[in-house]
Parts: C-alpha cells; sequence; structure tokens
DNA sequence: TATAATTTGCATCATTGTTGCACATGAAAC
DNA sequence: GTTTCATGTGCAACAATGATGCAAATTATA
C-alpha cells in the first residue's frame, strides 16, 4: 500500500508532510523518531506541524507511539492487516533501537478482582543482534 | 522500616527533603507522582531538589520509576525484599492510579536471534476496580 | 473554478529534565 | 559542643517537548 492509499483509505487530506512521514517509515524497519524523521526533509515543515501530523495519523491507527522511559519517544507503523493486535516492543540500550516484536504475543496477565484490561505495553530492554556482538 | 534507616542503609544522607517523600510514599498503596507527593510539603522544596531527591531515591534502588505514555511519571517503592523483582504495573486509564503488580510475574518472551533481555517493562492499562463500577 | 473545510506556520506558553554555582546543612572527627 | 569536609539545596538558566490560538495557505469537492 501506497502512503497516498493509506491516506485516502482514512479519508485524510493528502498533504505532502503527512505523506513524506509515511514513506519515510514505510522505508524503515525500525520505529523511528519525530527527528529521526524530519532529518529526510531538510527542515521543511515546522515543529508544530510535525506534531500534529504524527497525533493525526496516530488517532487514526496509521502509525503507533512507543515510550521508552522518557527517554524516546518513537513511531511505527501500524499492522494494517491487523491493527489492533498487541505486541512487545523491543528497545536496544545500546543504539536505542526500538522494533516491533510481531511475533512475540502478549499473555492475559492475571488481575485483582475488578479490574479491567483494555490495553497491555511491553516493552523488552536488552541488546540486539548487532550490539552484542 | 522507617525512612531513616532506610537512608542508612544505603549510606544517604538523612535529609528531610529525602525522608519526606519516603514518609509519603511508604503512606500510599498507589505510585505517586513528584507534584503529588510535593502536595504534601507546601511547597518547602525547590523542584530541583526534589527531582535530584526522586534520582538519588531511584539510583539506590529505593524506590522505582513508572512511565505512562509520556503523560504521568509516578514513583513507588521497591520491594525491598526482592528489589530485582520484576513486576507488572496498572494504569487506570479513568482515575490515572498506578499500582505495581507484585503478584503479577513477567514471564520471558521469546527474542530473534542474537537478542538479549536485561530488562523487561509491563504496563497493564484498564479501569480499576472502583472506576469499574 | 469557486467554495468550504482543513491544514500550516508562527507566536506563545507550560511542563519537565538538566546543569552550574554559591550557600547551607549533615555527619564525623576533634 | 565545635570544627571540618563532603554533600545537598536553592536559584538561575537553558533545552526539549507538548500544546493552543489565529491568520494565511492548501486541499477536496461541488
Amino acid at each position: 500500500m501506497e502512503a497516498i492509499e493509506i491516506l485516502n483509505y482514512h479519508k485524510l487530506k493528502r498533504t505532502s508532510c503527512r505523506e513524506g512521514i509515511l514513506e519515510v517509515m514505510m522505508g524503515s524497519k525500525q520505529a523511528l523518531s519525530e527527528s529521526e524523521i524530519r532529518e529526510n526533509f531538510s527542515g521543511s515543515y515546522d515543529r508544530t506541524t510535525f506534531y500534529r501530523s504524527f497525533k493525526t495519523l496516530e488517532a487514526n491507527r496509521i502509525i503507533h507511539k512507543i515510550v521508552i522511559d522518557n527517554l524516546f519517544v518513537k513511531y511505527a507503523l501500524g499492522n494494517a492487516l491487523n491493527p489492533k493486535k498487541m505486541h512487545a516492543h523491543f528497545y536496544c540500550n545500546d543504539c536505542n533501537a526500538v522494533e516491533c516484536l510481531n511475533n512475540t504475543p502478549i499473555n492475559t496477565h492475571p488481575l485483582p478482582k475488578g479490574y479491567t484490561c483494555s490495553d497491555t505495553e511491553l516493552i523488552i530492554k536488552g541488546l540486539c543482534a548487532k550490539c552484542n556482538q
């Protein structure tokens, strides 16, 4: 699916900022931070525009946000086929890379009486294959 | 264990700010934010002092930090008996309460080849018993 | 092409994390 | 109890980030 198609599908206006963000994200296996994405545009867009574009894309579940300890905020494309499927994220303590672990399902966890779960976030920290050498 | 004993045990100077923070935290079942804790002192301490006190207590593993999505940062006392035991946290979407789920162990998760895990963070979001009524 | 609805850029503000430095305080030695 | 030294505190200041209001620009549609 192309960036434009995704925007159309979600009835979002096709603006060059949104389109550009999606294209950069589709070209990366890793989750990317706002600044990493912005590097690809040589300062074309205002900070606020970026900020709002991410917010819109996130609200439409086209991308999702991964927050590591208040240190990093990164974004990754949602799984278009199965957007609601929860998955774990891996964070490399060394190179700061963040990846979606699509094959690591999240089990259900026992909760105290009366509690209900709507969402679960699982972040596994450690070293990625590269940094482990 | 009293606040002073904890500080002594970790060879930290007993200052009224540290002592106060610990006392407030020991009196709460829930994780507390910096501002929630600060409310108990009617502005006695500088923001920086608080910030550094939390950092010191965290560095000594007396307390631990729980970050919810870049929205909230809360602190909870570590389990003195078993400080390294990983545990899950519950976040209530309605009242914003954060609790340690000490009885919810975190399983080990399969990782891609070459990856290693040093730490796992599990945040379960939903509604607590009160807000579920 | 004209129109209406959105989006953008800019200004601006609040919050949070952080650091440097002079002064105050705590703990230990005398 | 006083002195001394290490450590902590308060203040000023800065950067990064999230957020909003508003006029101008841009998009999609009639």
